[in-house]
DNA sequence: GCCGTTTTCGGCCCGACTGTTTTCAGTCG
């Protein structure tokens, strides 16, 4: 096994041990030894031969036997045994929010609960309420969970299914009987959560093409297999549809399947109103005689043929593109090249896992002019956050990095401070007056009403100090709803402040949602592409990020870390 | 299960919130 495998067999070991009731400092001992092994600077298997493992800060024997055995594949019984005793539905109730380790085993050892179908059996019959612990809200509250669950287990993150679908892009376009090859469909619109993967090939030959896809590695199960369109479900649960197509139709497939099917309804629309026909096989003349008007080599030849610009994937929503392009106002959007630096960073001050030198040292690497330092502040305690003295230790550890030139990459020392319930700061004004800025952000109290959470965080963007706003509503896709919170009067509370709202980059956040920029960047407001990195891997969220802000019509004027360094100092110290 | 030691056991990260209780357990960050 490699590291990564072995990563996350000490994982799942932690979560059995959870499930089983077991002490819960053995289980930390598994995380915090799956941590380790993560954060690990030289190669495992170096470490095994030379006897060092057992050297490293969070391995002692058993863990190191344990690593040792998985290393060299041989048998783990420990592992084996825990796996057989402990049922796979109990793992899985785990995603349920308000199910925890204890409750579960409750579950299973009074109701015989042993799988989700179980639990919404028990939950709804009115058995689970009977139970000590449990009453008419935490069982609602199980089943909507268990809803939620359905809904999300149906789509993927963007970053994993780009992730997933990199190989097959490659190996189709490697392929003899392969023109062109392409991901299709809300992947390639960069929605931030993805159903099935969409992948389009041309190719007079489709036959071996369909072989090919069918019998890659990971296929579970081939759930359609035909001459121009196969499916499969990998072993993941993701789904994946491939289309071939002949050479001279590819750019109309692209077009069609790339969607949204809004934007495609407008530019059918579009298309008659000119005397056309749009189709995903061609553009023909209404006389039903001619397929494809012109030869396209690509979309840009295709909306030129409506007498339009080509719109970017990104922006083919349905929403005002086709208009915007007809007028010539389609946004110059934001790129990734146009980052100059990005603030909402972590180190091990807090809960970061790399050190300021280490984040820096990232940053200049990625070409960034500057970059900011934002740990949790003290009210974040599960997180190590910073009290008033060590976030003083840190300016006074980040003025001195700067003055060693040791980088040319600049350091700006902010905070991620709290909002406190009431929606006051965590920290004294004496040291947030300090700092280079100051993003504030909600870490607790998710429960509050709308009114109550709204006028806790407009009072936080009123205080004088605040530069930034951090995930403004605590979504975490796929997992975690938005809490309740009035968007649109926090934009116009913004606004007014001169506060800055982030896009948290973190792939599962994307937090303020993209479908709000259009509007709040025309009303003013500047966002901060902030990546959220609790590591230097981190910092390369910021693509995530970009996503979102060329899907909300930004352009490089509105995202304040594209601007220059002098202009970032001024704005800041301003 | 790990760590450290005033060295082989005792401590290990803690507090808020929620829903259930009637003084607290479980979950979450």
């Amino acid at each position: 096994m490699d590291k990564g495998e072995i990563s996350q067999v000490l994982g799942e070991i932690a979560t059995l041990l959870e499930l089983k009731g077991e002490n819960p400092f053995k289980i930390r001992a598994y995380q915090s030894g799956q941590r380790a092994l993560d954060l690990l600077e030289e190669d495992l298997g170096t470490l095994i031969e030379t006897e060092r493992l057992g050297s490293i800060k969070g391995f002692g024997k058993a863990l190191t036997e344990k690593v040792t055995a998985l290393y060299r594949d041989e048998p783990l019984p420990f592992y084996d045994n825990l796996k057989a005793s402990v049922g796979p539905g109990l793992v899985e109730m785990l995603e349920i929010p308000g199910l925890g380790a204890k409750k579960i085993k409750k579950l299973h050892r009074e109701l015989g609960v042993d799988s989700i179908e179980d639990l919404t059996r028990v939950c709804q019959s009115g058995e689970a309420a009977q139970l000590p612990g449990f009453g008419p809200k935490s069982v609602g509250r199980i089943l909507s969970g268990i809803r939620n669950r359905e809904a999300y287990s149906k789509r993927h993150l963007w970053w994993a299914a780009k992730e997933a679908s990199r190989p097959i892009v490659e190996g189709l376009r490697a392929l003899p009987e392969v023109d062109r090859g392409k991901v299709a469909g809300s992947l390639r619109r960069l929605v931030e959560t993805v159903g099935d993967l969409d992948f389009l090939a041309a190719s007079d030959r489709p036959g071996p093409v369909m072989d090919w896809f069918v019998s890659q590695s990971g296929v579970k199960e081939v759930t359609a297999r035909g001459g121009s369109k196969s499916s499969v479900r990998f072993e993941d649960g993701m789904q994946a549809d491939l289309r071939v197509v002949p050479p001279d139709q590819f750019i109309f497939a692209l077009h069609h399947f790339t969607g949204s099917k809004d934007h495609n309804v407008a530019m059918r629309g579009r298309a008659l109103s000119l005397g056309y026909s749009l189709s995903e096989w061609g553009l023909r003349r209404d006389d039903r005689k001619s397929m494809s008007v012109a030869p396209v080599q690509d979309e840009s030849d295709l909306f030129s043929l409506l007498g339009l610009p080509c719109i970017p994937p990104e922006l083919r929503e349905g929403r005002g593109e086709l208009e915007a392009a007809e007028s010539g106002q389609l946004p110059h959007l934001v790129q990734r090249e146009d980052l100059r630096g990005a603030f909402h960073n972590h180190t091990h001050a807090s809960d970061g896992a790399h050190s300021l030198e280490d984040m820096v040292r990232a940053a200049q690497d990625l070409g960034w002019e500057y970059l900011g330092i934002a740990d949790h502040s003290k009210a974040s305690f599960q997180a190590n956050g910073l009290n008033e003295a060590r976030v003083q230790k840190q300016i006074e550890q980040i003025r001195r990095l700067n003055a060693s030139g040791m980088f040319s990459c600049h350091v700006f020392a902010g905070i991620e401070c709290d909002i406190l319930r009431d929606g006051s700061l965590d920290l004294e004004d004496a040291t947030l007056q300090m700092l280079d800025y100051v993003v504030v952000s909600v870490h607790s109290s998710f429960t509050l009403s709308e009114e109550e959470m709204t006028r806790r965080i407009i009072r936080a963007v009123e205080h004088p100090c605040t530069t930034m706003l951090g995930h403004l509503t605590g979504r975490l896709l796929l997992r975690r709803e938005p809490y309740a919170v009035n968007v649109e009067k926090v934009i116009d509370a913004a606004v007014a402040n001169h506060v800055i709202i982030e896009i948290n980059s973190h792939p599962q956040r994307l937090d303020m949602d993209w479908r709000h920029w259009r509007k709040a960047a025309a009303k003013g407001l500047l966002t901060s592409v902030n990546p959220d990195a609790h590591s230097v891997s981190g910092l390369a969220y910021v693509a995530a990020g970009i996503n979102a802000c060329r899907k909300g019509w930004l352009t490089p004027e509105s995202v304040f870390n594209t601007w220059p360094l002098p202009r970032v100092r001024e704005y800041l110290e301003g």
